[in-house]
DNA sequence: AAAAAGTCTG
DNA sequence: CAGACTTTTT
């Protein structure tokens, strides 16, 4: 028996508003510990994963830890119905083929409930290693989501470079090449809005940024965005999801001097 | 000779919008009594009936009871080239082939008059008995707007059932399925915000959700809508016009135990 | 890909 | 209030 009670529905309709366009099917894995999900996206180039702690629940039951494989795009779709102020609410019966979303509207005059048939997904659950990175930098969601919407104009892949000055962001295309670079900078009214670099030393690597601009769908989800780099190892960029976990996606970098295997 | 001078223009542009995509030519019919049309929807399913009363007319001068046809696509592009706070005029001579839309600007500034041709059409004018409704529900016409998408995203038709509970929406479709249920609420700030239930007994019935998403083009109309439901009696889907009239869709159910047509 | 709806700005 | 634009939907 599972069930989960999130009074801040619109957050679960921002997370798959997020990844449904990235990963079709997928396993949502509950225990006591939380709600998680962990896939590669359909082209198995980029990873996702998500963490939902289950303190950030208002009533969260979980008897044992299951898997429930749901088909995501159809998982959206339900949850589209659900208006952002529902609190929503996940069943699911253990060996049951289905799940329900419960939507209930804030003064319980309306109250919605859709099923939805389970799936089976194998899924590879891949370790992720903590890692150090050599550079942590933090800025506004919506400025990054901006900068990889502009440079896609210009060009396919982003070189990305952080240097004590501040990070660099750069493309090149048939049509010109671009160049923009953030400064650190915490003197800001709100700190969403602070843009900070850790810097273990220097690094820049290359990424596509098809996938960093359908990662930016997760922009509503939090005000600010955590991009961690280490030469040789996939970016992590990260959405904190407030008081209870994260979205994360995860994506190798491109060797430098290759041309464009796509 | 006929001329009527409505001076809330926006509310005839409105009606135009709510039937035009269901309705393409009709008879207008005026008397002294009013404006009104009476059409079936194109493919023969579901009937309109719009009333505007002379008494919301500024002025009303229809001097014998006339039938004038027109196209209603041509009569809502004309009628978007008023602006919103126009006063609309009606103009047509007896025996005439045309009618007149005469726009006025609230200060008098500009005067548009836009002529159109009218058409010979056959209407079978169906008288609409009076019938005793064992259910009728009033709720705002917003939440029966997004009830009707929202279920459309999971299947093609609606069962409304109306119980003492409340008034549920049920549908089934490829991917699951939903129920929404309103419960009677009277408690809110302005009247329009209630969802009131008269049940005499309860009833159950299956619409195409495809008609009902069409008739809540009629929702700017209109803060509430009124939906009287008699078992094997059409669903009368009614949005009441200001101190005016109103405009109905009447719609017969769908047979239980049978297939979609479609 | 086209149409419709909503949002924003002038 | 309207036009344009963006965004979403079919």
């Amino acid at each position: 028996m599972l069930e989960l009670r999130l009074v801040q529905g619109s957050l679960l309709k921002k997370v798959l508003d997020a990844i449904k366009d990235l990963v079709t099917d997928a396993n949502f894995d509950c225990s006591s510990t939380g709600f998680s999900l962990q896939a590669m996206d359909s082209s198995h180039v980029a990873l996702v994963a998500l963490l939902l702690r289950s303190d950030g629940f208002e009533h969260f039951r979980c008897d044992r830890s299951v898997s429930v494989g749901m088909n995501l795009n159809n998982m959206a779709k339900m949850l589209k119905c659900a208006s952002n102020d529902d609190i929503i609410t996940i069943k699911s019966d253990d060996g049951g083929d289905a799940v329900t979303f419960m939507f209930e509207s804030p003064n319980q005059d309306k109250i919605s409930d859709f099923e939805m048939k389970l799936m089976d997904i194998d899924s590879e659950h891949l370790g992720i290693p903590e890692a150090e990175y050599h550079a942590i930098v933090k800025m506004p969601s919506s400025e990054f989501a901006t900068i990889c919407k502009d440079l896609s104009t210009i060009g396919d892949t982003v070189m990305i470079s952080v240097t004590k000055e501040g990070v660099r962001f750069s493309t090149k295309g048939d049509i010109g090449s671009a160049n923009i670079v953030c400064r650190q900078n915490t003197s800001v009214d709100k700190p969403e809005e602070a843009t900070i670099i850790e810097m273990q030393e220097p690094v820049s690597l290359t990424f596509a940024l098809r996938y960093l601009n359908s990662f930016t769908k997760a922009t509503p989800l939090s005000s600010s965005v955590t991009i961690s780099l280490s030469s040789e190892l996939p970016v992590v960029v990260e959405y904190k999801i407030a008081d209870m976990g994260y979205l994360r996606f995860y994506l190798a970098p491109k060797i430098e001097d290759e041309g464009d295997e796509s």
